[in-house]
DNA sequence: CTGAAAGCGCTAACAA
DNA sequence: TTGTTAGCGCTTTCAG
């Protein structure tokens, strides 16, 4: 079952050669019907499979992608991970999945770590702390197949997939802001990404068409995007304690939104009560918390399938992709009690 | 840079055969000590690294290894998956995910695409639907290294990777009794799965350990493991709507907890006053649910790590594997409201 | 229509 | 110490 057949053992079990076996199972032209038969048959009865490593070895493909996220135990990341798979696994690649923690080392060695296993393409969504998309840069303009996904890098004109940030951002402050909050912090992952800028640029524009100020004390950053927990209580002790302190604090990431929760809580801090919060996240069981939680949720498996359906596209493309696209999806606002006042 | 060079460019350029090279590369003692050097530093400035498939086409090796489990987007098996991939990538190995949605028949599917992958080895956690392991134990039985861990086979002697479901179950179970609960259901996945009968024995056992009786119509099972929600609702509706109904409910799986939270809340059950909670899960955020809830954890990420190791073990191995052992961690109990009276 | 042979990148047995 | 060669499984010229 596991020691497979090869082509040879079926060219000997038939007295035939192992091209004309090999034409046969290819449906190639220039071969006689009856021993095509013969040949299929035959395979299909000792259950033969094609060792796919010898037809990468052949073909220098390696039919697998690589997959380049802070990490896996992340709601929205396991869901992108989740429709990455189903498109790939259809498309007979498999992925290799390699996690940043947020570090940009990290993020170069697993790009290097790919390259060497010769993936066909890479599907990628920079670290927090990665400024540097130099090597990316390089491999894109060599023609290496790259899409990015979420956190995308402004600057490489390669197939994109994002959601809508700004649009997200901005509904959710003005959710705030009809709700009667003037006072909104901006809790925010590392200002090297996209995606934090986006939604901080969403965020503003929709205090500015409500007339309402922004105190640049509200805004924090947490430079590691939750990964120390240590960053993100700080932050949320300092917005506290501040003497304008905010009523309400809208914040952007998945990880960023369960950590302040967590601070919140362990402060004694009622929600909405003493604070309210909306959140960018994935979490499915948002509704479950004290109290629910009112959240900006993105298409995180179609996001995954996109990506990757672009990605397939431009690895199996015959000729160098031209016009690079990308595709904005929109977020959903969920509204529940968090954001209540 | 991703073109990489072969050992024939460097045998080319320094006027050696590819044999030399290869040698020099791997330290071989035949050789030179000067053309080893010339070698080394010429395979270093051009930053040359062997093809990996090429490799693996000699010596029969995939250098990757198969992973099997319900779902990622899980907070056990992401966690699982993270440990996973610490140890795989520290020891060369690359990691292929599947997921079975708790389908039988995706679960061999899988299992053939990885063999035909020609995967080095297997770490799988049983589907919610499989009874039949017998493509697992022919595997094993021809030598094929396999690794169980969390929902493993109990006819299959090898390596396996538990908690200690049975302790976990029973401390649960007892401290919703010394908490002055009697009337306790269990609601539970498929009864196919090992850790699920470890987990009502367990529980059972805290029962009798305090004279308590168990009415068996409080005995809930989902045999898809929460993947159809209204399996899950459907079960929780039955046991409110018991005329002897239970004051508190034992939840043995990540999934099931989460979906009966939200189905008592859509029904307006308040825990713990309406009925009582404790359920297994590896959710980060339980602290913050309402109520916050008490949860038996498992120590994901260092189960996948040992199942890893393991497996690898058992794959660089150079005899057959003798003794098969189970390696069993510890599960921890954190009390919370959910389980208060 | 079919077979022989080369080659993908690498290692290892065998020669020198 | 180094080179030559065969072979891993497969496809693809090139002959026949």
């Amino acid at each position: 079952m596991f020691e497979s057949y090869t082509i040879k053992d079926i060219a000997k079990a038939l007295n035939l050669s192992t091209s004309t076996v090999s034409r046969a199972l290819n449906g190639s032209y220039e071969i006689g019907p009856e021993t095509k038969k013969l040949v299929l048959e035959y395979a299909e009865k000792i259950n033969y499979r094609p060792n796919p490593i010898a037809l990468s070895l052949k073909d220098q493909k390696s039919h697998s992608i690589g997959v380049v996220v802070c990490e896996v135990a992340n709601n929205y990341f396991s869901q992108a991970i989740n429709g990455i798979e189903s498109i790939a696994y259809n498309r007979g690649y498999h992925v290799i999945i390699t996690q940043t923690h947020e570090s940009f080392d990290r993020e170069s060695a697993n790009v290097q770590h790919l390259l060497s296993r010769h993936v066909d393409g890479l599907l990628v969504s920079l670290s927090a702390e990665t400024t540097d998309v130099a090597h990316y840069k390089y491999l894109h303009e060599k023609g290496f197949p790259i899409v990015f996904f979420d956190r995308v890098a402004a600057d490489i004109n390669t197939h994109k997939v994002i959601a809508n940030n700004f649009k997200g951002a901005y509904e959710a402050t003005e959710l705030l802001i009809n709700t009667g909050f003037t006072k909104i912090a901006h809790l925010t992952n590392s200002n090297n990404l996209l995606i934090s800028r986006d939604r901080f640029n969403g965020f503003k524009a929709a205090l500015d068409k409500h007339n309402i100020s922004f105190n640049y004390a509200w805004l924090k950053y947490c430079n590691h995007g939750g990964m120390i927990q240590e960053e993100v209580e700080q932050a949320v002790k300092d917005l506290l304690n501040l003497d304008d302190r905010p009523e309400a604090i809208f914040i952007t990431s998945d990880r960023l939104t369960t950590c302040c929760m967590s601070t919140l809580k362990n402060h004694g801090v009622k929600v909405p009560d003493g604070i309210a919060i909306v959140g960018f996240t994935n979490s499915d069981v948002a509704g479950l918390f004290d109290p629910p939680l009112t959240v900006v949720r993105q298409p995180a498996f179609q996001m995954g399938q996109m990506a990757t359906e672009m990605l397939i596209q431009t690895i199996e493309s015959k000729r160098p992709i031209e016009d690079y696209i990308t595709r904005e999806v929109e977020t959903e606002l969920i509204v529940r009690c968090s954001s209540k006042k």
